[in-house]
DNA sequence: ACCTCGCTTTGACATGGATCAACGAGGGCG
DNA sequence: CGCCCTCGTTGATCCATGTCAAAGCGAGGT
């Protein structure tokens, strides 16, 4: 994926759908004062649980996790940050996650203290990042569903459902094509920290779930999908069709 | 529990503590207004996945679970529901869940529609409303983290530690007592749920607690703790002392 | 072209928790 | 007082996933 540089909010990916979304001429003018642009390598610590984050920021580009790790080695990635995902909260200074960029990530960043004095002063940012906070919180509920009761099998396939619309979603689709090819952000390892699973497990479904032909693999990291509903339907899609994100 | 009525916001127990714990004197009255309050028995859908709800609400006193139910039978509760708890969300019609008195609840109502003119009108609830999602969001990948890379045993201490803390919170005490008796707000059923195992792993969890020593059981619905830090220990505590909630 | 290194896959085996089944204990009601 | 009904506990067995081990496989460097 290529990407412009950006210079400018207007001219910015994300405008529309990030913490700024409702901002209007005016707000964006103070907000295009206060940011910045950082560009960082995949691997890159873009917070630490419980240091201290001088700045707080979005996403533009690139791909991060979220994730607590226990003493003993156990890792358990609760969030999968893309473009217009917001790093930090306003009004505490340290993330209680990791947060690691695992693809090359460019974020568009506001200093701390900046920030929280805008939330205060601008309304449209704090309804936004209610609307942002409440989003991410169903979708955390979702992920708890999955976690708490899915078999690894029904993990995998939630995985690559909810990868699916969210990528839709962020084409401005309504939903997935029946047929397409997802590019896994990714590693077998970042998985299965994510689906609370071990590597063995996820790679075995990923062997099973080609062999029912539900999926081809490429490479490892792509996915074609052949037929999206019968994916969905699989992944024990009860109900409306899920939340995105 | 004896609960006296509940009359007015000034008298209201959750009142420093709910969605409307930031509002001023003049806010109060407009909420005073709108709000209506109403207790149901246990065992009341309070939402229904998929369900519009016409009211928003707070609860007063009393618990709640939120779940969902798959096609074939799973339960995952994805959230426990205490006083000052907020239930539905302004700029939805509809829960994406499940929501269950499990005792008999008071709730302090608004009106949708009332509420969300509010919200837009009134920035002390939208920045109230904004620190509860992201404090449930914090709980909530907290929890996953529980699902996701814990076993039974330490599941059921987790679940033993938070809610632990969390009673200690509502008194304002700032960490709980060395020995203390919890009372559970579920049946095993439920706790099960919640959990994401079976009624019979949790069972054998608490028995083995028990002959362990870290418990003890004068009922089913009570637990006495002689050594909160040692449970707490055992609970896999790494680091800071988990968030509340 | 070959070697090496990291990631992924596959295999063999162990085990924690699920499942199936039965029993116990308390509480309300006839 | 005793029956029944619900909830919780305990036991026996099974199976999905974890664990340990080794073998592909692809990319980059020499």
């Amino acid at each position: 994926m290529e990407l412009k540089p950006v210079n400018a909010c207007h001219d910015c990916p994300i405008r529309h759908s990030a913490v700024c979304a409702e901002c209007d001429a005016d707000e964006l003018k103070v907000l295009e004062r206060i940011k910045s642009y950082k560009t960082v390598p995949a691997g890159a610590h873009l917070a630490e649980a419980g240091r201290e984050m001088e700045f707080l920021s979005s996403i533009i580009s690139g791909c991060a996790t979220m994730s607590r790790t226990l003493e003993d080695g156990r890792r358990q990635t609760v969030g999968l940050l893309l473009p217009s995902n917001f790093i930090g909260r306003p009004g505490r200074a340290s993330s209680p996650y990791d947060v690691e960029a695992i693809s090359e990530v460019t974020l568009c960043r506001f200093e701390r203290k900046a920030f929280e004095d805008l939330v205060r002063s601008t309304p449209h940012i704090a309804t936004r990042l209610m609307t942002m906070a409440l989003d991410e919180l169903d979708s955390a509920r979702e992920w708890a569903v999955v976690l708490g009761r899915m078999s690894a099998r029904e993990k995998v396939l939630s995985f690559l459902v909810r990868l699916a619309r969210r990528n839709a979603a962020q084409m401005g689709q309504d939903a997935p094509e029946d047929a397409l090819t997802l590019h896994l952000p990714l590693s077998r390892e970042e998985l299965a920290d994510y689906l609370g699973l071990t590597i063995e497990t996820t790679s075995r479904q990923f062997t099973a779930l080609r062999k029912d032909g539900l999926i081809e693999l490429p490479s490892n990291r792509d996915v074609h999908i052949p037929d999206f509903d019968r994916l969905a339907i699989e992944a024990g899609e009860d109900e409306d069709g899920g939340l995105i994100a």
